[in-house]
DNA sequence: TTTAATGTACCGAACGAACGGTACAATGTC
DNA sequence: GACATTGTACCGTTCGTTCGGTACATTAAA
């Protein structure tokens, strides 16, 4: 799939205008792509180019996420390794999340249904790790709900003080915090 | 003015729609006053409408949050006077929060600066508190921070997930996060 | 080896619908 | 009568979408 190539261009156009304000006449204009070349890679419309998105997120949680917190090494360092790839991806807080994004405005339901599949993804592999680390399972889920909760709120914080050393501190403190009882 | 009577349906309608999404004909409709009528209200259209909105909020942050803290009564118990207020404001998580709506998509920079203040309103009356009881006024700021950015965590991750237990969670929790070292 | 057929990528122009907004006359209210 | 309020009809613009068609590279048939 070429189309593909356009992913990024289009995550960022929706990150920043949202499902509404992200017009056509600006997606052709960020890719370069005609409207009507822009319905022959994605024939269902904006539609379908946020479902894309989303699919590549999903990939994105696969490799910067899950994979992660799989790796070898102590438990503590896997969740700084997360969080340093979470700070990255979201620009040290600059950058909105698409997923609170979408969940505003009119799309709200759209894409509920894979949004909420991806929030949930992440939050079980947070719990994973703890609960191969002799947590309670109910705690575990609890505290990567915590967690994401809390890197979203911080993103939101962040851009609406501008100022982003909340976001800093969230992503700083998280390993030690998901961490706080482990041996 | 009149015109404050349509605010609250307003509100509802910004916080479900977004920015964007609440056009003119949904306005009419809910409000039932003609494009007119709005106008006559409103001069300066929608901006002239999420104007009057902050307003209100700034009332409703002073009433059920700056006035709630500063009342009679022991710290923790004020705090969860105030947590009591926000659940209900947000109707236990199930409504957006307008300023995480705004601070998404094409509006973001419209309301950026009355969203600020409110934000640094928000965190100041929680930071002002803890001062009063002796806590450093960095480790106050910040504990305010994380009080709002849980919350706007919560809304998010409550929503995206369609279930509403992570925010009471939060709101349950965060008297006791607020006072956790206080004589 | 030429030629025909097919597929992929792209574009300009135009579509109807909906957008935010306005002009103005008619209505209500004091 | 004065003035706030509203309904109707409209404005120009932009929206998402579709149409008809071009360029070009690949494949199939002659």
């Amino acid at each position: 799939m070429a189309k593909d190539k356009y992913i990024p261009k289009l995550l960022q156009l929706f990150q920043d205008y949202g499902y509404d304000g992200a017009t056509l006449t600006k997606i052709s204009e960020a890719t370069g792509l005609g409207k009507a070349s822009l319905y022959h890679h994605f024939p269902g419309g904006k539609d379908e180019m946020v479902e894309a998105i989303l699919d590549y997120l999903d990939q994105v949680t696969e490799e910067h996420i899950v994979q992660v917190l799989r790796s070898e090494g102590d438990t503590q360092g896997r969740c700084k390794n997360m969080c340093d790839r979470i700070s990255k991806l979201f620009e040290g807080g600059k950058q909105p999340c698409l997923f609170a994004v979408l969940l505003m405005g009119s799309s709200r339901n759209m894409f509920h249904d894979k949004v909420e599949i991806l929030l949930r993804r992440w939050i079980d592999a947070i719990a994973e790790v703890l609960i191969a680390e002799g947590v309670n399972k109910t705690v575990a889920i609890q505290r990567g709900e915590d967690a994401v909760l809390a890197i979203e709120g911080a993103l939101i914080l962040s851009q609406g003080l501008n100022d982003f050393t909340p976001f800093e501190r969230v992503i700083s403190q998280l390993p030690q915090q998901l961490c706080q009882d482990l041996a």
